[in-house]
DNA sequence: AGCCAGGCTGCGA
DNA sequence: TCGCAGCATGGC
């Protein structure tokens, strides 16, 4: 990997980062394409990115903002190359592994991957999209006049309560941000400590949520905690699970790499072919 | 028009 | 403990 500032931002080159692939597996709801540039919010900042010959570029973005917030965003520092290799050693994954090649897994804000993904439960991608934007829009903070807003804070989505959640018509799903708000804002759970806890006591605690069961929880642990064992069962996994593999199949023989092997399996079954 | 969506809760057996 | 209807809304 070669990193490297020029005029227009900073450069990520020979890297295997792909950003189509990271941004379209349906573990981020934030960013958007305008032609072959892809703009989004994260941690309160508006990051615009766009792949080109000489690699990723990070329009406006200097060396020290990258290494301060970006690199870990984008988790640059795991060896997915080696990663992908040990995956694709197990029976039946070297297809998924070669066709996700270029995915890496975000490290996004705990809080706001909570909230994303209890948003994701029984939706589709346009739909929970169009709810966050509500949510951000809503409650959040506008970022420098750019038209584009903050992810919210759970102190202010817990004072705005259910009935006004409800408007950003997320349907069922108010009462169930609501509670994560008031859980959060009380402090009785707090998010980011639980990127430092297990994995199985960081799933433990979500579910105390409500609205928030197994998949919610890994999902959370997997894109927002950095708990990378992992494996978030949907309907596409539960799918490819019963196609490919035997019965009594465990995920767990991934270990560590389960998270990753979950967004191949995710991404080969949904977006390719 | 009608099925389905990166599921979960609450109920009944 | 397991199975399943119901849930709000809107994408396709």
């Amino acid at each position: 990997m070669n990193i490297y500032e020029k005029k227009e931002g900073l450069v990520i080159a020979d890297s295997d980062l792909d950003i189509q692939k990271t941004f379209d597996c349906g573990q981020c709801f934030r960013f958007d394409w305008q032609d072959d540039c892809l703009t989004g919010e994260a941690f309160g900042k508006v990051l615009n990115m766009q792949s080109t010959e000489d690699g990723v570029l990070l329009k406006n973005v200097s060396m020290a903002e990258y290494e301060e917030i970006w690199k870990h965003y984008l988790d640059m520092e795991r060896d997915y190359e080696s990663i992908g290799r040990t995956i694709s050693e197990f029976k039946g994954m070297a297809d998924a592994a070669e066709r996700g090649r270029g995915i890496h897994i975000l490290n996004q804000d705990p809080w706001e991957t909570l909230c994303s993904f209890i948003i994701s439960q029984n939706n589709n991608i346009p739909r929970i999209k169009k709810i966050i934007r509500s949510l951000c829009e809503m409650f959040g903070n506008e970022i420098e006049d750019t038209g584009r807003y903050s992810f919210p804070t759970a102190e202010v989505l817990a004072t705005a309560g259910a009935d006004r959640i409800y408007e950003t018509r997320c349907g069922f799903r108010a009462k169930y941000l609501a509670d994560a708000a008031e859980k959060v804002a009380r402090g009785s759970i707090d998010p980011n400590s639980l990127r430092l806890c297990s994995y199985e006591e960081a799933v433990t605690t979500l579910c105390t949520i409500k609205g928030v069961g197994p998949k919610v929880a890994n999902c959370v642990a997997l894109f927002g905690l950095g708990h990378t064992e992992a494996f978030p069962v949907d309907v596409w996994i539960k799918r490819v699970l019963e196609k490919y593999f035997e019965p009594d199949f465990d995920p767990a023989v991934f270990g560590k790499h389960a998270g990753i092997a979950q967004q191949y399996l995710f991404y080969n079954e949904r977006y390719s072919v």
